[in-house]
DNA sequence: CTGTTAGCGCTTTCAG
DNA sequence: CTGAAAGCGCTAACAG
C-alpha cells in the first residue's frame, strides 16, 4: 500500500484546521477566498484525493452503483447484454461514479451479493433478470433499484423495458407488406418474458393481416438453438417463405441450417431478426432486423437510478424504449406487384 | 436508504462489547465458545453482515480489484476481451472479491481513474493497455498491479502474456503443411504488440520451412478491417492459397469479402485466425483459429493479483499462457500427397 | 469566516 | 476470555 497524504497532513501543510480543508474540497461558501486559494495549492500540489472510505462512512454513501447481471447469460460476451453494459458504464462515468460487476451465479439461491450485503453501493441496477424472489430479495434491502430488461414478469419496482411486442408486430407487418404470407417463427423459451412478448407482435401482425396461425411453423427453445430449430423449421411440409427469429443470434444461427439445405437468403427464404447486434450487419447477407437502443437502456438506466439517489425519489415508474426496423438485404420482395424493395 | 444494524446494535442484543462481536466475526481465537454462539446466533437471526466502508477505514483494504480496460477496444462487446473479463469476473467471486469496473477513454489523457485516486481498490488489474506512460503514473500508486495481454511493451511489471509468437508460428506452419506456398497476412496494425508478434511468428514459419517472404501479400492496418484488406489481397497479381488473419475478427470479416469475389472457402482460398471467438466456431465454414485461453488469461490475472495483495510480494515475474492449433475446415490440404487432412 | 468537537462502523491493542 | 479505549479519514454542527 501506499502512505497516501490524509486531510489531516493537508491541514497541517497549509496552516489551517481539517474541516477547512474539508469544507474547501467540498465547495461549501463559508470559506474565505485567501485561505480556498491556500489549500487548493497544497491539494494539487500533493495531488490530494480524499479517501472513499472515511468519506463514505460518514456521508454514508459510496457512490458506487451495482450492475447485475445473471451468469447464464453471458452478459460479458453476450453481443446483447455487452452492449448495454456498456451505455451504462459510460453513463456511471460520465455521473462520476463508480461500476461495481457482479454476475449472479445461476445456482445461487437468490443469496444476495456481497456488494449489497456490505452495502458498497448506493443502487443496484439489475439486467435481464428472470427470478423474481430475487428482486423481492432486493427490494427489502431497500437500495434503490431498477430492472432493465427482466425476463419475466416483475412487478412494483422501477424499469426499463424494451417495446418488444410492438417490434415484433411491425417486423412482422414488414414481412407481410413483402408478399409473405406463410411466416415461421423461431425463438427462445416463449416463458422468458421477451419472447412471449415477441411471439405476442408476432400473432397480432399476422391476425391483423388476416393471416392464419400455423403451430408447426412456430419453433421455440433455446436462445443459442436457432441452428437446430431452423432445421426442423425447414423440414416441415410446406415450406415457410420467411423466418421471423426473435432474436438476431437465432437468426444468424439460422443463416447456418439454412445454408446447409443449400437454400439461398434472401432468394428462397426471407429472414428478419431482432435486437441489431453487431453481427446483424455484418452476416451475408446482412440481417433486416429490429433495432433496440441498447446502450441508451443502459444509460437511462444509469440515469433514473441517479434521480433516485439524489432526490430520494421512491419512483415505480417504467420506462419503454422504442424500437426500430432496420432494412437490410435478407428480406426479399414476393408481392405480386414487383419489386418495389 | 436503509437502518441497517450495526456492530454496536449487535453487541447489545448480545449483551457483550462490540469488540467480542467483532472478534467473533473475524473469527479470532481469543472468545469462549459460549460467547461466539451466543453472538453468532443473534448476528445470523438478523442477517447481519459488517458494513465495508468501516471496515476498509480500519484495515485499509476494500477488498475490490479494479479492472480496467480501454474504451477503444470495446472491451464490452469485444468478443476477445469480453471473455477475459468473464475469466476475471468469475475469479474474483471465487475469492470473495469484488469488481469495479473501469473503461479508460482513449482521449484521457492517463490521468488516474477515480477508483484509484480515492483509493476504493486493492489493485489493478489492467487488460490490453498501448499506453505504457500511464502503467507507469498506476505504478507510482504502489497499487499491485497487473497487466494482462499488454499491446505495446510494458516492461518491469507483473504480467499475464499471449504465446503470440509461438501461436502464429505454429499456424503458419501448418499451412505450409497442408501444401500452401503462398499464405498471405492480414491484421492489425503492427505496432500493437501481439500483431507485431504474430507477425514474427508468421516470417519465422515461412523462414523455417525455406519459403520466400513477399510483403505484397502482407495487409495490415485495422483490427476491423478485415474485409478491406482482404479484398485488396485478393486483387493481388498472383492470389495466395490461404490467408493467415492475426485475429479471428478479421478472418470472419474477410470471410465476407472472399464471398463476394465469388471464391469459396476452402476450395478455392484457406483461411486460418487467431483467438478462437465464438464467432469462428459459427462461421460457414468453421474456422480453423489458435485458441487463446481467454478465460484462464484473466483468473490467472486474478490469482496473482490476490497473491500480490496476501503476500505483500511484489513479484515482476511474467506469465505466458500457451495457445492451441483448433482444426476445423477452412483449411484445405492442396499438399501433392494428396488429401490427409 | 475558522476551528473544535463529535462521531460514522469497524478493528485492535491492552488492561483486567 | 472480555471489554474499554483509541483511532482509521472524513464531514457536519456549532461555537467563537
Amino acid at each position: 500500500m501506499s502512505p497516501s497524504l490524509t486531510i489531516n497532513d493537508i491541514a497541517r501543510l497549509a496552516n489551517v484546521s481539517k474541516s477547512t480543508v474539508s469544507k474547501v474540497l467540498n465547495d461549501k461558501p463559508d470559506v474565505g477566498l485567501a485561505t480556498k486559494k491556500k489549500v487548493m495549492q497544497i491539494v494539487e500540489k500533493h495531488n490530494f484525493v480524499p479517501n472513499a472510505s472515511g468519506k463514505s462512512l460518514k456521508k454514508r454513501a459510496t457512490e458506487n452503483i451495482g450492475v447485475i447481471f445473471r451468469k447464464d447469460d453471458n452478459p460479458l460476451s453476450n453481443p446483447f447484454f455487452s452492449r448495454v453494459l456498456e451505455g451504462i458504464e459510460a453513463e456511471i462515468a460520465f455521473n462520476d461514479l463508480n461500476l461495481m460487476l457482479y454476475s449472479m451465479p445461476s445456482n445461487k439461491k437468490s443469496s444476495l451479493p456481497k456488494i449489497v450485503k456490505e452495502r458498497k453501493i448506493d443502487g443496484v441496477i439489475l439486467v435481464g433478470t428472470r427470478n423474481e424472489e430475487f428482486v423481492r430479495e432486493l427490494q427489502k434491502t431497500n437500495l434503490p433499484l431498477i430492472v432493465v430488461d427482466p425476463r419475466a414478469d416483475i412487478s412494483d419496482c422501477q424499469q426499463v423495458l424494451i417495446d418488444n411486442e410492438n417490434g415484433a408486430f411491425l417486423a412482422t407487418q414488414y414481412l407481410i407488406n413483402k408478399g409473405h404470407k406463410r411466416i415461421g417463427f423461431i425463438a427462445g423459451e416463449l416463458s422468458e418474458h421477451s419472447f412471449g412478448q415477441r411471439y405476442t407482435g408476432y400473432l397480432k401482425a399476422l391476425k391483423s393481416e388476416g393471416l392464419p396461425i400455423d403451430e408447426t411453423i412456430v419453433k421455440t427453445g433455446g436462445y443459442e438453438a436457432g441452428y437446430e430449430l431452423t432445421k426442423s423449421l425447414l423440414q416441415v411440409s410446406e415450406r415457410p417463405s420467411a423466418i421471423f427469429a426473435a432474436n438476431d443470434i437465432n437468426a444468424v444461427l439460422a443463416y447456418k441450417a439454412i445454408n446447409e439445405f443449400n437454400l439461398s437468403i434472401p432468394d428462397d427464404i426471407s429472414i428478419i431478426g431482432f435486437d441489431d447486434i453487431y453481427l446483424a450487419r455484418m452476416a451475408i447477407p446482412p440481417l433486416t432486423t429490429v433495432r433496440v437502443y441498447k446502450e441508451e437502456l443502459g444509460s437511462l438506466a444509469v440515469r433514473s437510478m441517479r434521480d433516485m439517489i439524489n432526490e430520494g425519489s421512491d419512483k415505480r415508474s417504467i420506462i419503454i424504449m422504442p424500437i426500430k426496423l432496420i432494412k437490410r438485404n435478407s428480406v426479399k420482395d414476393i408481392s405480386t406487384h414487383g419489386k418495389l424493395i
